[in-house]
DNA sequence: ACCTGAACACCGTTCAAGT
DNA sequence: ACCTGAACACCGTTCAAGT
């Protein structure tokens, strides 16, 4: 009724300029937002144009902090595995291979909206380096090749994935197919590190002179 | 300018009821020219606009032959796995499984456009049950385990998966990672099928009363 | 049975204008 | 520096009207 903020008022009480600074966006409030609307609603749900109107902002807003939309949800999937964290490494180094192995796949249950996500793109994110030289080191301490070690990382990496990629094409549970592959891997991780280099061996001892290149 | 086809010729030569029969589609027709397609010009790129004017038709009459653009991928998903086959059993089984995972894993870089749907959507098709009984059998037959050959299937299958999803993420060649990997499940499978079934392995050996069912 | 026309309810992204 | 308004060039899907 009274006409005095006119100007202000147009638009659902927002301006046409910046904002004052305390209600602005950074990358990091965007990353947030998109991360929590996703494990609530879904990844098949989730767009810029909602992403935005839960922020109180337009789309175009979005842009400058985000480059577009494969930067926004790259920096999703990575916020889920710099989450992970490798066990201590307490026991011997095989039981803890398979304590990384169902930690990682305990993550990714934990969020299944977020790994859908993950899954979908396979972002080989920057966190994982520091992951990787890890799990590898600790194997080499405990005196395995670090060749052996290397393949063992990938081969957990792809059942924990698999496992995680079949429940979602699938309904049903897959933990006791999960369990068995785990196994079978952790028989073939103790096997080639007890084993002398003989044989079928040699190439994968040798094929990596540089292991720590991720 | 002579006036005489002025309600047929309208809209580009296009009547607006039924075509004549010869110049309709069918199912098969929509799913290979998507398959086409997706392979030439990339998973990206594909939509069912673009598809529908390569086709020479409205988006709409898709939807005759396809339920929704999910049913239309899984097809072309389905297509690239249902063109694997195993290779003939000869030699030992554990170089014939070795040989399946190399043949899997070419038949992905062969289609990586194709792969790329596959591998964004892991699809269970209907046509991988029977691949994985032949897979089972040829083990079994040669002695082992069927509890192990199906754990022994998962690892392949995953495996395989994964170095297929860093080769897209990252740029890099991924072969001498999986052949690492594939020397370590081999080891695994090896390992597990010549050991009596103690200790670790029990619940492998008896988690799956049925094996059969995928 | 099968295609068109036309619409509906969305997308991601760009960019000048405004603070 | 950072947001709005407005547009651009797309999407998948539905459905009556037409043959």
């Amino acid at each position: 009724m009274n006409a005095d903020n006119k100007t202000t008022a147009r638009h659902g009480g927002r301006r046409r300029g910046a904002p004052p600074a305390d209600r602005r966006l950074d990358r990091q409030a965007v990353v947030t937002a998109a991360r929590d609307l996703i494990a609530q609603d879904g990844y098949a749900r989730f767009s810029l144009r909602v992403l935005a109107s839960t922020l109180d902002v337009r789309p175009a807003a979005l842009y400058n902090h985000v480059r577009d939309r494969d930067d926004l949800l790259d920096a999703v999937a990575e916020w889920l595995v710099a989450g992970f964290e490798l066990p201590e490494d307490e026991g011997d180094w095989l039981s803890w291979v398979r304590q990384v192995a169902r930690r990682m796949r305990e993550r990714l249950r934990e969020h299944p909206h977020l790994a859908d996500v993950v899954l979908s793109r396979s972002a080989a994110g920057p966190a994982r380096p520091a992951l990787v030289r890890g799990f590898i080191e600790r194997l080499v301490r405990a005196g395995v090749d670090p060749a052996i070690a290397h393949a063992g990382w990938h081969a957990v990496l792809d059942i924990v994935v698999g496992a995680a990629s079949q429940e979602r094409a699938r309904g049903n549970d897959q933990s006791e197919v999960f369990d068995s592959t785990l196994q079978l891997v952790a028989a073939g991780l103790q096997s080639a590190a007890s084993r002398p280099p003989d044989g079928a061996f040699v190439t994968l001892l040798h094929a990596h002179p540089t292991v720590w290149d991720g």
